[in-house]
DNA sequence: AATCCGGTTCTTTTT
DNA sequence: GAACCGGATT
């Protein structure tokens, strides 16, 4: 086919036509969108707008198809069509916009054929929202905007049967897996010190991330003790799950690709259908997701993936950046964009993440800057002790707040949990509303998974790993020894766990026991029947009550049971607001989506306060304010990270993340000692403090860094550093005798009594009504007129607070 | 079945 | 230092 003039005219109308829709993006956004054929890799910045991208990349597709990139006029297109094109370029009003959009777009799209791939629920959340808000809810329900694995979890449900599973498989997390791994060890009779739980878990995990079955798994073990006891091990694993007709969340990925490998037909079936595949945060895609995108947008190779090199972090559990790196490669003739224009940050900041990256050698290469201005100068703190770098932490917010700023302007962002303890304190004796997101995540809490575990045996009885779980919580007099002689009954009967309890007078072996079994398995009946009837969540209360689960909380009746009845109570309103929302809900459709469920989703809702986590969870979030804390040789980068180039780098990385989250003042801070592991550690600040470009941060900063690496011989010598460390360390222990001698004054100052009428920077007036000494300390609960009673420790209260 | 004691361990964790 | 686990004790 040869392009004719009226070909022309009509691309260039046409081109002009969508750009315009499309205007606000930027250049290089815009190209990327545009760019629908073959393959296209986007390397996208820290806040480049690469969800943006994404959406808007959709909506293109959808609307104009390749309508960019298409060189011919439809063959259907009249000189009309031209002239009205023209005229609605020139004067583009609302009434011809529909007829202007059907005559650009070039074999649109339907939702159905677009697959939208990401790593969380939040994510795939926002993409869905977002097309629901621009294309409207019927079109963009029919997007697979999801999960790999909810992808997974809905190709397996169609057509696992040809792979050996029930459509029924259900889903087992970290925890159910240890569980079974834990007896397989028991009773292989291995040492569980030589064969770590954990450590098992982590290598299985990793060889399915590979593709790796049982079998091939064995051979590369070859006759190497370790590696090929674990490959039994492995076997093992993989046929119990099996057996029980379950998946891990590893599985579910390995699956889906043995599937597709192993069934031609099936493979073709997707293939076809998803013309258009995208992938977000490529780099953090392990090889298991990489063939399976791969296979997935084996048909058309319409394949968009979006990710940064700088930014992959999650090695540990299994990802490649070779995926993203050799993209390249891997389609010869893909188009590579980059965006680098940040839109979040100020240019202080991306120079300090541009030249702290720029140490690392394993990256494609990529320059951020912004016109948002320089912004203010990155600001360093170095305390003498942990408590120290918390109290200036906290010391900081309540000066910003009272300049206006919000709590939860602020995230306060470390490498591990462990260093949120200190700085946890200093902000409940500041009164400071904070909030921690905590490693252990709402779904993975007993009390929520017991009561889940309830709810699985209810709808499938055949469930024996989690019958264990429950058989005896709360307390009913049916102890370990009685399961355990039940479930080697169920094996040499062939037969269920539950079979057996619900039979459980037929077996003499039970003894005296048998009446507890059956009464709990009369309870699980009974429950059963009430679920036809009623509706989800009074189901649950009386699961809750009937189980005397709740009972057994409320006996308890202290602090840490509040808490878990609270937690189980939000389960249930999880229960009731999954009942509105689906169009037919079940307990096991509500029980599939909870377990590919995390909580990260709700993180952002809550009330204001200032937000405390790890760089990890940090990822993909934005604050005006960061701290990042513990910048300290041997914490961060941490002692294992430093003997290998490798996983500096991805440390380096980690850095580079956390940096890149904010978006007005960065903060880092260290301290010269710390507790850590019951043990005063003495550190020298961390090398990516060096990292950053000098003069990007705060000077008198600079000065106290000089110091501080001035006494680095010093600090192998503990001694001979404690001695001299008052000599040299001029600026930072002038900066602690200022403290210091604030601390002394409000001491001092602590002459105070309730009716004293105060003011608090920020709090504003308030009055005493009790005071109380509490460990060299005093207690005061000051009646603000503001924000009501706060309770604060008058030593750092008093930098903040004025007697009248 | 609950509690206590001692020993052990201590990155990060999107599903 | 703290949290968690397993074994022993009550």
């Amino acid at each position: 086919m040869e392009q004719t003039r009226f070909d022309i005219q009509y691309a260039a109308l046409r081109s002009a036509i969508i750009e315009r829709e499309f205007e606000s993006l930027n250049d290089r956004q815009r190209e990327a969108v545009f760019h629908t054929e073959g393959p296209l890799l986007v390397l996208a910045g820290a806040g480049s707008g690469k969800t943006t991208v994404l959406i808007q990349r959709i909506i293109n597709i959808l609307r104009f198809g390749r309508g960019y990139s298409c060189e011919f006029a439809p063959e259907t297109a009249t000189e009309d069509d031209l002239f009205f094109l023209r005229e609605y370029l020139r004067h583009p009003t609302e009434q011809d916009r529909m007829r202007a959009e059907l005559l650009c777009a070039v074999q649109p799209a339907r939702p159905w054929q677009i697959l939208a791939i990401t790593f969380t629920n939040k994510a795939a959340k926002e993409i869905q929202q977002r097309l629901e808000h621009a294309v409207g809810e019927e079109f963009a329900r029919d997007i697979w905007a999801s999960t790999f694995h909810s992808a997974c979890v809905r190709i397996l449900r169609r057509n696992c049967e040809a792979i050996g599973y029930d459509r029924s498989f259900t889903i087992y997390d970290a925890d159910d897996q240890k569980r079974v791994l834990t007896a397989i060890i028991k009773n292989k009779k291995l040492d569980d010190r030589v064969f770590d739980v954990r450590a098992v878990a982590g290598i299985i995990g990793r060889a399915k991330d590979n593709l790796q079955t049982p079998r091939k798994f064995a051979l590369e073990a070859g006759d190497d003790y370790y590696q090929s006891t674990i490959a039994e091990i492995y076997k093992d694993y993989a046929r119990q799950l099996k057996e029980s007709n379950a998946m891990d969340f590893d599985d579910i990925i390995m699956k889906t690709v043995q599937l597709l490998q192993g069934n031609p037909e099936i493979l073709e079936h997707y293939q076809h259908q998803f013309r258009y595949v995208l992938a977000d945060e490529y780099q953090d895609t392990n090889h298991a997701q990489y063939v399976l995108i791969s296979l997935l947008a084996g048909g058309y190779e319409n394949i968009c993936v979006v990710g940064d090199d700088d930014q992959s972090i999650y090695k540990f559990r299994g990802a490649t950046i070779t995926n993203i790196l050799e993209f390249e490669q891997q389609y010869t003739h893909a188009k590579t964009i980059r965006l680098e224009q940040n839109y979040r940050s100020t240019q202080n900041i991306l120079n300090a993440a541009n030249e702290l990256i720029r140490n690392n050698a394993c990256r494609k290469g990529k320059e951020l800057w912004t016109d948002n201005g320089n912004g203010t100068k990155i600001r360093f703190h170095r305390s003498e002790t942990q408590e120290g770098e918390a109290e200036y932490i906290a010391e900081t917010i309540l000066d910003g707040f009272s300049e206006g700023n919000r709590w939860g302007d602020y995230a306060i962002l470390y490498r591990n949990h462990v260093l949120s303890n200190n700085i946890e304190s200093a902000c409940k004796r500041n009164s400071i509303p904070y909030r921690i997101v905590s490693g252990l995540r709402f779904f993975d809490r007993a009390e929520v998974k017991d009561m889940l575990a309830y709810l699985w045996v209810i709808l499938n009885p055949a469930d024996d790993l989690r019958l264990k779980r429950i058989i005896n919580v709360p307390a009913r007099k049916i102890g370990n020894k009685t399961v355990e002689t039940a479930s080697i009954l169920a094996e040499q009967h062939q037969t269920t766990l539950f079979d057996i309890v619900s039979h459980a007078s037929e077996y003499p072996e039970l003894g005296r026991a048998s009446a507890a079994l059956e009464k709990f398995a009369n309870l699980i009946f009974d429950l059963q029947k009430m679920l036809e009837y009623m509706p989800l969540d009074e189901f649950y209360e009386q699961v809750m009550a009937h189980t005397g689960y709740l009972a057994a909380l409320e006996a308890k009746g202290d602090y840490e049971s509040q808490g878990r009845i609270e937690n189980t109570m939000e389960l249930k309103s999880n229960i009731a607001e999954y009942a509105e929302r689906a169009q037919t809900p079940t307990l096991g459709g509500f029980l599939e989506e909870v377990s590919l469920f995390t909580d990260i989703d709700r993180m952002d809702a809550d009330a204001d306060a200032v937000v405390m986590m790890t760089m990890h969870s940090a990822k993909g979030l934005e604050f005006p304010n960061v701290f990042l804390v513990g910048m300290e040789e041997g914490i961060f980068p941490g002692f294992r990270a430093v003997e290998k180039d490798e996983d500096l780098e991805e440390e380096r990385r980690l850095c580079y993340v956390a940096v890149t989250r904010a978006k007005k003042q960065l903060y880092l801070t260290c301290a010269e000692r710390r507790m850590m592991y019951g043990r005063t550690q003495y550190s020298k600040p961390s090398r990516f403090l060096e990292e950053h470009p000098k003069d990007f941060v705060d000077s008198n900063i600079m000065e106290t860094k000089r110091e501080a690496l001035e006494k680095q011989d010093l600090q192998l010598n503990p001694k001979f550093y404690s001695k001299r460390a008052h000599d040299i360390s001029g600026n930072i222990h002038k900066h602690n005798k200022a403290t210091a001698a604030k601390n002394q004054a409000s001491i001092k100052a602590i002459d105070l009594k309730p009716g004293d009428q105060v003011d608090h920077k920020a709090f504003g007036h308030g009055m005493i009504t009790s005071c109380r000494p509490m460990g060299g300390d005093i207690l005061l609960e000051v009646s603000f007129d503001r924000v009501g009673t706060k309770r604060l420790m008058a030593k750092s209260a008093m930098n903040f607070m004025t007697k009248q």
